[in-house]
DNA sequence: AATATCCGTATTTTT
DNA sequence: TACGGATATT
């Protein structure tokens, strides 16, 4: 291809990139460093493509996340002549299972699926594998059986690895191994009941398209949509993804893949750098540009993460540099406990606004989303705002599953799983007797093929009453009026509400604060033309981040960032602070079982220390109030990560305490906490009824006015369980502004 | 058969 | 700690 132009943009990027951008055709792998401008890259990529006359529909982009996708196609609409407007948002752009699912409901009958299908996602898949396992009686047996969520990441797994179940058992669930009959027997049902509910799972979204891609006659007439098909974040595939781009290259010879095997991350997801590494010989002819030059972080700190990665065994042919200059050094933060952690964040986050760096330019990473619990508590009663991403459990809650349940079964009257929830939600009706309703409704076996006679139907002409339940008729009311006349999802949820109401009083706690998430709900059904788009878009694109189900209005204030590592993946902020870089933290120790784990989390370290561009801060505290696992020792004492050894810590400067002094002879207050931890041991061992405290006293007091001092309530909400900053109904956690506005009131 | 209560255990990351 | 599973109670 010949640049058409000379637009000024083509000179920002270096040789190698242009060399990306310009890339005439056929297969093109990208190996991009990280900060090396790959997003830069890849919608300079698709500017030009559109500016040279391919149509942005026939260019197809994959990206790891709906996030990833509008960011970069809006950053290439900035770069289109202002004569196409709106050009790049006709691109097919995002994930593998977002684009699946549209193409899916195109090519649905040469497939032999409905197009009125519906997504089932993990927890969903879950909990069918559970009904199955009480219909085929191996949930009561002497041996226990592998629980649900394992069952649906065994699954998972074989699907997405392409191993066979045998194979996955033996490396990675050998406890389940002897149980391989059962499981075999479940995930037969499992895929026969999903083909007659006309639901799909994440995994079927791949699977089926890549049947799609490899059909001889349906898959060209699909991949012949698209000239150009480019992957982002390629090192975060799967084979089945893999596959997919093979079969799709067999008609569009531009395929163009970008990533680093430095930052693979997602291989619990069965993704595997050997896509990347693999490319060359699986696409004949493939060119190979290599991204090193760093335009993101200053130097001192390229060298910290050089070092890091440097240390990982495997091979990554790269090295970054940058010509940013050489900048401050990484700085090493050692905090007596968590909460002296959160007071160096808190102090060092503040320091930096006060030199002009916004607080949304600075974030702060964690391995695990609880990581952050203590923090948000501190944070609140400093009044700093924050938006939390990742770790969100806003799908999970049970509230908001009950009226997913609701949607879903109104979308799709075969979905079992939703009406085994729906029936269970008026008084009186438990499992046992939301199975025989559902058996008299046709669920269960083979639906009725009979289309004017669907369960759904069959629930509203009310052939079945069980005389006792008193609500199944303001259920079938309110399922009834979201029929009629096709009112709006908004509408639909409303009044779905209605019914739900006094559900929800009998049996949740802080029903006030569960009802006011469906609110919000309510408002984001309001952005989506249709039900059925509406909850395609939760399941394929749930809300990640805190401000995802605030809407708009927030994004105009300053907040911090808090994010876990694997939802800070593509994103930079001129500060970033890496909490609770101890060992068993990062490395996560569920994932220190065998080496390729361990590195994993080197890599994941990697990737939250390679998001900085000017200032980076690593916090380790030294002691932990919890109980490690069980023992009654009040508090242990931390390791810093084991990827950060002396050498590498040759790149940072050190602050904080002394940790020789605070673990050896020791100040007098740590003398204090490790006296009074004795003393509340030999207390304990006196009566030995009570366990000692878990806790001493360390986590900030919370101020009475602050909703988290309604801890139950917190919790009720859903939203960031167990997370007492959390607001009501699913806002931001945000603290009272600085400006005086009360926090939302939680009722009590 | 449903609901309340208690106990043990696993405990991450996301489409 | 919070959830699932098991046991006790209505």
């Amino acid at each position: 291809m010949r640049l058409t132009r000379t637009d000024p943009w083509l000179e920002t990027l270096n040789p190698k990139q242009r060399e990306a951008v310009a890339h005439a055709g056929g297969p093109l792998l990208v190996v991009a460093g990280a900060g090396s401008g790959k997003t830069w890259t890849l919608a300079c990529r698709v500017a030009q493509l559109i500016d040279r006359g391919v149509p942005p529909q026939r260019i197809l982009l994959l990206t790891f996340s709906r996030r990833a996708a509008r960011e970069m196609l809006s950053r290439a609409e900035r770069l289109i002549g202002s004569d196409r407007p709106a050009a790049a948002g006709r691109v097919w752009g995002g994930t593998f299972h977002a684009v699946a699912n549209r193409l899916l409901r195109l090519y649905a009958r040469p497939l032999g699926l409905s197009p009125d299908f519906t997504v089932l996602d993990q927890s969903d898949g879950a909990d069918l594998m559970n009904l199955i396992r009480g219909d085929l009686g191996l949930a009561a047996r002497e041996r226990r059986f592998p629980r649900k969520e394992t069952l649906a990441s065994i699954y998972s797994r074989t699907v997405n690895a392409g191993v066979p179940l045998e194979g996955v058992l033996r490396q990675a669930f050998p406890w389940c191994a002897e149980e391989a009959d059962g499981i075999r027997l479940i995930f037969r049902e499992y895929t026969s009941r999903k083909r007659a509910q006309r639901v799909l799972d994440y995994d079927d979204l791949l699977l089926f398209w890549r049947a799609l891609a490899e059909d001889p006659g349906a898959g060209p007439h699909m991949a012949g949509r698209f000239d150009h098909v480019l992957v982002d974040e390629y090192q975060d595939t799967n084979a089945l993804q893999a596959d997919i781009l093979l079969a799709l290259h067999r008609t569009v010879p531009n395929v163009m893949v970008v990533g680093d095997d430095a930052q693979a991350i997602y291989s619990f997801r069965s993704a595997t750098v050997r896509n990347i590494l693999e490319f060359p010989e699986r696409f004949p002819g493939a060119g190979v540009v290599k991204l090193e030059q760093n335009y993101r972080s200053t130097q001192a700190l390229i060298d910290a993460t050089n070092a890091v990665i440097a240390l990982s065994p495997q091979r990554h042919d790269k090295t970054l540099w940058s010509d940013r200059g050489t900048g401050s050094r990484p700085v090493l933060v050692t905090c007596r406990d968590e909460a002296e952690q959160c007071d160096e964040v808190c102090r060092r986050v503040l320091e930096h606004r006060e030199r002009g760096v916004p607080l949304r330019r600075q974030a702060v990473l964690f391995r695990t989303g609880h990581h952050s619990d203590l923090l948000e508590v501190e944070l609140a009663r400093r009044n700093i705002p924050f938006v939390k991403y990742g770790g969100l459990k806003f799908m999970e809650a049970a509230h908001v599953k009950d009226v997913l349940a609701l949607l879903r079964v109104l979308e799709n009257p075969f979905d079992e799983v939703g009406w085994f929830r729906v029936l269970q939600l008026p008084e009186g009706m438990g499992p046992v007797a939301a199975r025989r309703e559902m058996a008299a409704l046709g669920l269960g076996g083979d639906p009725s093929p009979d289309p004017g006679r669907t369960p759904l139907s069959r629930f509203l002409e009310g052939e079945y009453r069980p005389s006792a339940v008193r609500e199944i008729e303001p259920l079938r009311q309110a399922l009834a009026d979201c029929t009629r006349d096709d009112p709006p999802a908004a509408a639909q949820i409303e009044r779905l509400r209605r019914f739900l109401e006094p559900v929800f009083a009998r049996r949740y706690e802080g029903a006030n604060a569960r009802l006011r998430d469906l609110e919000q709900l309510e408002g984001l059904a309001g952005r989506f033309p249709s039900r059925s788009r509406l909850l395609a878009e939760l399941a394929l694109d749930p809300p990640t981040s805190t401000s995802d189900l605030a809407g708009p209005p927030l994004l105009d204030e300053d907040y911090l960032i808090l994010s876990t590592i694997h939802s800070a993946k593509g994103g930079e902020w001129d500060a970033v602070h890496l909490i609770h870089a101890a060992d068993g933290m990062i490395p996560s120790d569920m994932a220190t079982g065998n080496s390729d784990d361990v590195e994993e989390e080197r890599r994941l370290l990697y990737v939250a220390l390679t998001r900085a561009r000017d200032a980076l801060y690593v916090y380790f505290p030294l002691r932990y109030y919890r109980r490690p696992r069980g023992l009654d020792d009040a508090h242990h004492y931390a390791q810093l990560t084991r990827f950060l050894p002396p050498g590498v810590l040759d790149e940072f400067d050190r602050d904080g305490v002394d940790p020789a002094a605070e673990t050896g002879d020791g100040p007098p207050d740590a003398a204090a906490t490790a006296a009074a931890s004795g003393v509340d041991r030999f207390l304990s061992g006196l009566w030995d009824e009570e366990p000692p405290p878990r806790h001493l006293a360390v986590t900030a007091p919370r101020p009475a006015d602050w909703p988290g001092g309604a801890d139950r309530d917190a919790r009720a909400s859903g939203v960031g369980e167990g997370d007492p900053g959390a607001a009501a109904g699913g806002t931001p956690r945000r603290p009272p502004r600085v400006h005086g506005v009360a926090p939302p009131a939680l009722d009590r």
